[in-house]
DNA sequence: GTCGGATACTGAGGTTACCTCACTATGAGG
DNA sequence: CCTCATAGTGAGGTAACCTCAGTATCCGAC
């Protein structure tokens, strides 16, 4: 291996992400929603009820702009916000009933494309990847 | 491999690229520079002079948005306008000494970051990594 | 030649997804 | 009860995009 296999792998790795990211990005048309308001679904689908605070944490976003996610998703129906009744400053935020729903629905989506995209690969190098993909983040 | 090893697949994978990301973006600090700058300093890097419009295409963002990219980077000396001789609607861009050194230098620490990182695999990972993704974009 | 439609850039102004800062309401320890 | 910390949000800002309209230029048809 001489320095050049460097720049390729991270090269192939690069244009690999391009290509799921756009899929990805199109199989979520069809609910015309945000990746940010997905990524908070997703977040939201692991869990019954956040604070605020919380998915701030979860998404890596500063509290105020999860403000507006969760505005954004409660003037959709998906989410509503609730008090919390151990600190009445907290307010917890949790999926409705469509919004449980439509986070799974596009969980299913995003699952049958990276399935698809992966899919022209032999098992074997599946599980390679999966092993090796691993080992790069502790 | 049952369907949890695919969502397995797609979550290892993007946490690989959020972590490789935020290794490449922190590299790009001591020059102060914003990744779509870094992009276009990049593309520019490959070729003498572009188009603007050829240099919008390259980065698959509009000729507008590419106006303000040039613009920032002449404001730092590292790429200059100059008329295209061949039609004088045309502005070719072109990186200065300066800006050649710096997509250099950028180039050189990016690589360094990742080789650092994928360094940790065995060799034979890596073949089998290139290997793999690159089966993945044909 | 010149005229009508395409093309190259850019000014004006909008959008999205973030951010910080300051404020209010509430909690918790001394 | 008083101080200090914490939860959410209004106000306002920024970066990196975008569209649309305008001006200058090109080019093929007449």
């Amino acid at each position: 291996m001489d320095q050049h296999d460097e720049g390729a792998l991270s090269e192939a790795f690069w244009a690999v992400a391009r290509h799921l990211r756009h899929l990805t990005k199109a199989a979520l048309t069809p609910w015309q929603i945000s990746p940010s308001q997905s990524r908070a679904l997703r977040v939201l689908a692991r869990q019954d009820a956040l604070r605020l605070n919380e998915l701030a944490e979860q998404l890596r976003i500063a509290p105020r702009s999860v403000t507006e996610v969760v505005d954004d998703l409660a003037a959709r129906g998906l989410v509503e916000r609730r008090p919390d009744p151990a600190d009445r400053r907290a307010t917890l935020v949790a999926l409705t009933g469509e919004g449980r729903a439509t986070a799974q629905a596009i969980a299913d989506a995003g699952r049958a494309e990276t399935e698809r995209f992966f899919s022209t690969l032999p098992d074997a190098d599946r599980a390679h990847l999966v092993r090796i993909l691993r080992g790069l983040t502790p």
